[in-house]
DNA sequence: ACAAAAGTGTTGAGAGTACACCCATGC
DNA sequence: GCATGGGTGTACTCTCAACACTTTTGT
């Protein structure tokens, strides 16, 4: 805040916009990156996919409440949820001023609990790639969260986040693949991965499907999650 | 938004919270990195320096309204300003629940107009390494905001953004290494910054100050601002 | 024994880093 | 002519990228 205009007038008397969030929620489901929508049931853009959130409630902040929309949408705490940017231009709800606070979250898909009819709201899972048509100023913050999914897979760690606790190499450079849109060299990738040391071996192996077991991997909790990028000055 | 939990009371059923937009005006001020700040004449913090900043008004966007900001302050328009983060925790304001969206903004010093008393607040540049204390959170603000702008500068090329519209190539690494807080090794500086080739000669040499006149560089605003980054993965 | 997926090394190219001297100008 | 900052090149190291075969298991 600031509050450093004419200050002899309080808050109360500014007119105020209504605050919500939205949560983009990422999951990996038949081998397709897909996301997490809602059907509106009423209008505005009733009957339209929209991106599940809800308004912000006076005394929780607004990590509390993307988390508590993604619990009710999927059951699913402990994931991890990151701030991805606040959308606000004036008429993107034609009812009113509303400001979104837009979060995104990687869930494992084995974690979801189908929740059928909740609040009775129709969810469903759409892939990325072959999205419906969006309500309100969604489909701009689902290419923005894509964008930034990508751009965090290039220089972190996240793509586990999206696979089951314990999980083969092969699986992780399965996952980069699809997010990416790319093929990656298996030797490259496992060499790269492991050298940035944020994976421990279980000692298990998978054992089902065809040919040779693989090892399983966690995530070693300890490990730093940033990877130092290319600086552009050394 | 989202809207999307039961949804037949309206948006005005809820209690609004106070939006406000802050902006961290950065500027290289006596070989320095410096941001303006104003001292707050209302309670609460009453005194206590802050980030300018104000009510978003119904009718703006969100940049509109940091961009309206910055220039009641500095009367500049036409720099750099991004989106940082927003603040929303429940008592970060003690009078009432108040959300900011902070930006950011690069701003060349030579380009600030002062504003003498414009209204009647006070407004000073201080060192982001030496800073009084701060109302709200806008410690932590400012510290995430450094961290951003560090960050930027490692992998684009915003640098000359806090430079006047011909600089030379010497105070070019002079502001980063403010910046950063380290030396830099001149011929590598020149090398990768020539190199990325977002830079263009003016033609014209700086002739002020003692020694051999340098060669003015311009930003080419044709050039792709972002570099590329070492990639966890091919 | 064969189908299927796991696992493993090397080489060449390009970028990063460290490092020291000559050049143009003003006084 | 000397003080001041501007401007330049090279060698070593490390990371990146491209590439193909062997191993382990189930059937």
């Amino acid at each position: 805040m600031g509050h450093n205009m004419p200050e002899n007038y309080d808050a109360t008397k500014f007119e105020r916009p209504s605050v919500t969030v939205d949560v983009v929620i990422f999951s990996l489901v038949d081998n397709d990156l897909q996301v997490l929508l809602v059907k509106r049931k009423y209008p505005p853009f009733a009957g339209v996919w929209a991106i599940p959130g809800g308004f912000v409630r006076m005394e929780e902040s607004l990590e509390d409440a993307a988390v508590r929309e993604l619990a009710e949408e999927t059951g699913v705490t402990d994931v991890y949820i990151e701030q991805l940017y606040t959308f606000g231009a004036p008429h993107r709800d034609p009812r009113t001023r509303v400001i979104t606070v837009a979060y995104f979250a990687l869930v494992p898909h084995d974690a979801i609990q189908h929740r059928p009819g909740d609040d009775a709201a129709e969810t469903a899972w759409f892939s990325m790639f072959d999205l419906p048509e969006l309500a309100f100023d969604h489909a701009q913050i689902l290419s923005y969260a894509l964008q930034r999914l990508r751009y965090k897979l290039e220089y972190t760690a996240v793509g586990f986040e999206l696979l089951p606790d314990a999980f083969t190499l092969s699986e992780l450079q399965h996952a980069y693949e699809i997010i990416l849109g790319e093929q990656l060299d298996k030797r490259n990738f496992r060499r790269k991965i492991l050298s940035s040391e944020v994976l421990e071996e279980t000692g298990r192996k998978k054992k089902e499907g065809e040919g040779r077991p693989a090892m399983l991997y966690r995530y070693r909790k300890d490990a730093v999650a940033e990877v130092k990028t290319r600086r552009l000055f050394p």
